[in-house]
DNA sequence: CACGAAGATTGCGCCAGCGCAAGTTCGCCG
DNA sequence: CGGCGAACTTGCGCTGGCGCAATCTTCGTG
């Protein structure tokens, strides 16, 4: 544990306000903590003792319901904050987070929240603006869900990783961690057996080139087209 | 536009941990504005340029895709804070905001709102409760539209309306405000038309009690197994 | 290098719930 | 008080995609 160089995290936004002194003082307080592929930053339910910042990695955040059914929730990238559940006066996480691959967070307990926001008032702006952008998020895909055929939606799941977690690659945009059609499902509320399918056809027509826990967009332009609603190039049927 | 009392605002968790100086400090930066049965508080798309504190009456908050799809995304009770888009840094209403029944509102210009946020710490806190479990709230609602059937989400989506603004009848509990088919339609991601159906159905079930508009809750307690997964009480197979 | 386990693919049958369409009731407004 | 429109109900047929089940592939491990 390490003091955390200063230059790791100055170009954050929500550090971005701050003077180096200060970027100092809020990083002195943190623990840096590696955590390795598919082991838990925190369990759902657990008391929220913690909160973070995510400084290199992935990680999946599930949901389980009390009946045993599993959502994934959303994907953390580097930068993000995340586990402040504490600051929305929840006593405990809702969710689990599990590192994709290999991790590094920044942690402060929450017991410092509120003496942190008062001497460092942007981390509360901080805070609300993830908060905001997550509802905002979460708001669409139930819309998605709500509206959308399982095709579409799907096209939106991808479209969206590859926007967050996209690396480039000769064949296109590759999903830069491992994902599997299980999870996926679990995003678009749908079944392994659904999303295997679909893809499987994508990439019988080239849109897409898939692998165990793989998945690369060659043609991000014609997704962004099917998701939207534009008929998948299909069987045809007889004109008139 | 007259000057707001004090003890309309006093016993909300938001004023709790302000002086009665501040309190009126606070209210005296604010209007207090009536909204029509009908009205829109605000339009999705327009600038964010008011926040809010619903202080009586019901909205429906409703979004609207490109495509044209609309959901009801929540209902906002008296003593809510709303319209707090300003805070998440977003410059633009997300949503529509509808006045279900006639309504009135606090209104603050939203360029205040970093000035208010350093002299009342507790507005930040209490945005950032408001917005968190407005999220939790939504995840909630992607699980359940994900994994569970129609008529169990439309069990849980009048439960939710019953908690939030029921109001204890002869018959049961019934909802507050009016409300259509196509809005429980449109919260639960189905039709106008399984909502109907499924509402006959437990009509004849004496599980709940319609009307135009209207929805009495007769046996909670029912609903909230319906809502769980146990089996509907209807056509019994044939045993082994 | 062989084996086991996790992940992925694919065929088949079925049904929840949607789309369409026709009708009914309710409440409001002239 | 009568007529109109919005809200609601209901029947019918069709299908997207789920459930099940068997098989194949890939990767990690001893």
């Amino acid at each position: 544990m390490a003091a955390v160089d200063r230059s790791l995290v100055a170009n954050l936004p929500m550090f971005a306000g701050l003077s180096p002194a200060e970027q100092d003082g809020l990083l002195r307080e943190a623990r840096s903590v590696r955590y390795t592929k598919g082991s838990a930053v925190f369990d759902q339910g657990a008391a929220a003792d913690r909160f973070f910042l995510l400084l290199h990695g992935h990680l999946r955040v599930e949901k389980t319901t009390p009946q045993g059914q599993q959502s994934v929730v959303r994907y953390v990238s580097a930068g993000e904050l995340f586990g402040v559940a504490q600051a929305m006066n929840m006593t405990h996480y809702p969710a689990t987070s599990v590192a994709a691959v290999d991790s590094i967070a920044l942690v402060w307990p929450s017991s410092s929240w509120q003496r942190l926001i008062v001497k460092y008032p942007t981390l509360a702006a901080s805070a609300l603006q993830t908060v905001g952008s997550r509802l905002q998020d979460t708001q669409a895909r139930v819309i998605e869900i709500s509206n959308e055929q399982v095709d579409q939606r799907v096209a939106h799941a991808l479209l969206r990783l590859a926007k967050q977690a996209g690396k480039k690659v000769d064949a296109g945009v590759e999903i830069d961690f491992p994902i599997s059609r299980q999870d996926i499902a679990e995003m678009t509320g749908t079944t392994l057996h659904t999303v295997s399918r679909i893809l499987s056809a994508w990439e019988s027509e080239g849109l897409v080139e898939g692998g165990r826990q793989r998945i690369v967009l060659r043609d991000a332009h014609r997704l962004q087209g099917l998701a939207e609603g534009e008929e998948a190039i299909q069987v045809r049927r007889r004109g008139p």
